[in-house]
DNA sequence: TTGTAAGCGTTATCAT
DNA sequence: ATGATAACGCTTACAA
């Protein structure tokens, strides 16, 4: 039905062999039979059929993106970033959802995973999950996003770092009451939410704030969390002035709880986030931006990078990039 | 270096041709064999070379989608309705972003589509656009989202419809200067936003409000395109009391120029979206809500059931499904 | 019901 | 530099 790679050999008078190296640049072809099969193949218009490359290379030419959401202004966005080097490159972009690992997830069994692709991209999953852990046995090249392992490639952020940006931020602002909202409430094998704790913590002993225990909530990383968590924070006999949320969508949230209450974010309560969000400048919220697009970038690149690589020489170097935040003060935080 | 079907054949003492047929659910096998298979494989952890299988069989069971964004949220929403059919029917889901197509998009060129797709999914493009009428040629079972084309099968909501109900809404209100904030300058062949505006002008005609020229302006579908056209809108002589926004981002926008301008939404000017969006809860924005995860669920479906299909019988039922919308009344617009 | 064997369209090895 | 040709691992007539 289709134009085969015997049709073009035909018509250019080679062999198949030839038209297959000529086609995919190889060396070792003179440059005027490779020029009169190139422009053979496209007044032909013939395409390799895939799975014939495929079944021959042992290669798929394709990489998965394994993430909790796609609906949600992280996971989307880092999914943007990818597919824009996937594109360049040329490379199928296989995506899987896999649901909240802290709630309930179902990952993409490997039997969807092997055969079908080269490469795993692994987004804001606890890697110590069991389920985690198999795909990382699967043998491919994995890169990690959002999170890290020991022993595989990963690019994130300095969580504590950030956390310590925002908490320092408040803390310059005068504020001594300052509460968390934080994802969790038991420290999973999901690093961010638990070193962004950190870096609050830490913050708080290094300038000699009192850390009150009373002064910490969970939002678990959604909307309608962190407006639940701020409002227990609200509840309690001595509030805090101020508030770090642990993402930008809980402090959405703890926005709105606090609007609720008739109270004024900035003016009545400080509160800053972490992300970068979209919408944190309609919210007005002061945030440490975590260039999230990149993230998904720089992932793809250096899992490109691997598979560029000739399969020897690939574990050589693991390295987990952390990429720097910046942060933006807007009017929820004034002075 | 894989275990092949072969090697299954073996270990069960039977042809690669009945493994096949075992393995696949196709009749004409004893159940007894069937199932000393079934069992052989699985211990053997037996997994078809999707390689080979669509090669031998011409089939990739895979479908792509091809949607301008991914990191906006009418557009990954709709993608986790896809992708939640596609999971349960084992479907490979791959993805393309191309960009707005009202500025600059590259479609996937249809190399990157021939043998690998067995059809193809369509987000809220113009399917009048030469590219995306070069995909409809590509004699692939195809099935639109949030547009819709002459013998292409589709699924959206009745934009007019919805655009009725917000205005009609904001008349009840006791409005009588009712702007509109619009999508694109000039129509393209993309009639979502030329359906909502025809919804708003009907509406208002039928209720004898007049139409004035100047309570029109442009967001582009966009946050920040929306707060610029309520600046302008603002800035006339006789600015409008109340605005439909074409869609909820458009809507944020506009919210976020009032506050801007020390107004009110909801007190100062009444202010309907059209979308519920995630966050319309959060902006207190009334909106005419449309079921977007239900919009991906559906097209995938149906995209499904036609590729289930046998190939003669496939154009027979060309329709175009028009999902209800209903309006969520909210702080943004109050008697 | 089961087996035989001819493809499917490339790639890659080995000659030439 | 080019050509023959044996894989690659499965599906599917067709035969038995």
């Amino acid at each position: 039905m289709s134009i085969t790679i015997r049709d073009v050999a035909a018509a250019a008078g080679v062999s198949t062999a030839t038209v297959s190296r000529a086609l995919r640049g190889l060396p070792h072809v003179d440059a005027e039979t490779r020029e009169r099969i190139e422009r053979v193949a496209k007044q032909m218009d013939y395409v390799v059929s895939p799975s014939a490359s495929r079944l021959a290379s042992g290669r798929t030419g394709t990489i998965a993106v394994i993430t909790p959401f796609f609906a949600r202004w992280f996971f989307s966005t880092v999914l943007s970033g990818v597919e824009s080097v996937l594109q360049r490159e040329e490379i199928d972009l296989l995506v899987f959802e896999v649901g909240d690992p802290a709630v309930s997830y179902r990952m993409p069994p490997e039997q969807r995973l092997r055969g079908r692709v080269d490469g795993l991209l692994v987004v804001a999953l606890p890697s110590d999950e069991a389920e985690v852990a198999e795909l990382l046995a699967l043998g491919l090249p994995v890169s990690l996003i959002g999170a890290s392992a020991e022993g595989v490639p990963s690019v994130g952020i300095d969580d504590v770092a950030a956390a310590r940006t925002a908490t320092q931020h408040l803390i310059n602002l005068g504020h001594e009451r300052i509460a968390i909202i934080t994802g969790q409430p038991n420290p999973t094998g999901f690093t961010p939410a638990s070193d962004r704790e950190r870096g609050y913590r830490e913050t708080l002993a290094a300038a000699g704030v009192s850390l009150d225990a009373q002064h910490r909530a969970h939002g678990y990383f959604t909307v309608a969390g962190g407006e639940q968590a701020m409002t227990s924070l609200l509840a309690e006999p001595r509030p805090p002035t101020a508030v770090f949320a642990a993402s930008d969508e809980m402090a959405f949230g703890a926005i709105r709880a606090l609007r609720r209450h008739g109270l004024v974010p900035g003016r009545d309560i400080a509160i800053v986030g972490l992300d970068g969000h979209d919408l944190a400048d309609l919210l007005d919220l002061t945030t440490v931006v975590q260039p999230v697009r990149d993230l998904g970038r720089m992932a793809a690149d250096a899992l490109v990078a691997q598979l560029r690589l000739p399969v020897a020489d690939r574990g050589a170097a693991v390295k987990a990039t952390l990429v720097p935040t910046t942060l933006t003060v807007r009017g929820s935080t004034v002075p």
